[in-house]
DNA sequence: TAGATTGTTAATCGATTAACAATC
DNA sequence: TAGATTGTTAATCGATTAACAATC
């Protein structure tokens, strides 16, 4: 499994690959070409070939690509058969949202903690998981063996806080507030912008509204 | 404003652009050259002058670009200066969380409904809006000028729900459902797939452990 | 006018697609 | 063996970067 340089592109098409080879594993499709899966994605099947042998040869000549294996291989490649532990930073509505989803914790993304300022919602349960004040972070955070923190506060907190979990020895941000962060080479940050995402469905509405493709 | 065959790697490109204007604006900065933009928001130059020319030509020799004209005119481009109407389907956390997310409003995205299966949430209002049982999206598209369906709800109803929406005449979709919408050509479906988002932190989170890049 | 900086063309780079030899 | 389909190289396409003439 070598994996030198493999660029972005390839890795956003993974996880949707590893979807709908699951879907394929549970209708109990046993094996796979890459022009049938071609036209279930409808995704060139030269992408598809190209995409694996990125990370080897998982198929073989004549037959094609054996479902199961292959869907275990790009779960490997995904880093789904680790466990990942996380804390939520910002227990609002959009950080219970995400706690309360349970798929996370089916592929081993696991939620250790949660976290506000708010007073008010110190104590308060989440999927069996007490909402901590800030100030804990730091020891929960040591003392928990955490992964990946969630950032979900709004953006004119979320630099501060980013610079203080980086100091805290985390290395990888899932960062939902609306701005960049800034850290250190080393540090993961994967952005969720959803507005970027709401505006970019508003330009196309726009200009398809004007008789534009 | 000529906007022919942009690709979608410019538009992508935009919100963030918009940010940015947007924060200059406020620190009350009047112009900004393409180089001194790209060492704020790290990209080159030559991209933020290439990206802006699409829809031509927003600056000025020797002097720059005016902040508060070009952050007008990415809006508009945006089409941040109309209003849209959505309706919120799936009034879970996640649906919930975004119906309460203050900005996208004073971006001009107005939430005029929210909808549901389950019975327990009819009447909860959340910011005056109360939740509606499903059969009632129909009339309710009608009758409220709907632009976007916001689709939060589990993956196994999502695609039924899409192509019912289609019927009622909805021109885009906002989907968080983990699946492919197979929506008709002239219908717009933007894709917020989150776990997706969190298998690719996964995998460059795996691979830099590896002591890759 | 001289300096600065855009708009735009040309060069480079990377990603996608096509083609086909290798091989199951 | 013949047919199918991968793995992989080569060709194409598109996006990014560099360069510079136009012009404020």
């Amino acid at each position: 499994m070598e994996e030198k340089g493999i660029s972005q592109a390839v890795i956003s098409r993974l996880p949707r690959y590893f979807r709908y080879l699951g879907e394929l594993k549970d209708e109990g499709v046993e094996r796979i070409s890459s022009q049938d899966l071609s036209e279930l994605m409808k995704v060139t099947a030269s992408q598809i070939r190209q995409d694996f042998n990125n990370f080897g040869g998982f198929g073989q000549q004549g037959y094609g690509y054996n479902v199961e294996y292959l869907y275990e291989e790009i779960g490997k490649i995904l880093g789904l058969d680790k466990e990942h532990h996380l804390i939520i930073i910002g227990s609002g509505n959009l950080g219970q949202a995400l706690a309360n989803y349970m798929n996370f914790e089916r592929r081993g993304f696991i939620i250790k903690g949660l976290f506000d300022t708010n007073t008010n919602l110190y104590n308060k349960e989440i999927r069996g998981i007490k909402v901590q004040p800030m100030e804990d972070i730091k020891d929960f955070v040591k003392e928990n063996d955490i992964d990946i923190a969630v950032l979900t506060i709004p953006k004119s907190s979320a630099v501060g806080v980013a610079e203080q979990l980086v100091e805290y020895g985390i290395k990888a941000i899932w960062n939902f507030a609306h701005v960049d962060l800034n850290v250190p080479k080393g540090v993961l940050v994967e952005n969720v912008h959803l507005s970027d995402s709401l505006m970019k469905l508003s330009y196309n509405l726009n200009c398809y509204e004007l008789g534009e493709e």
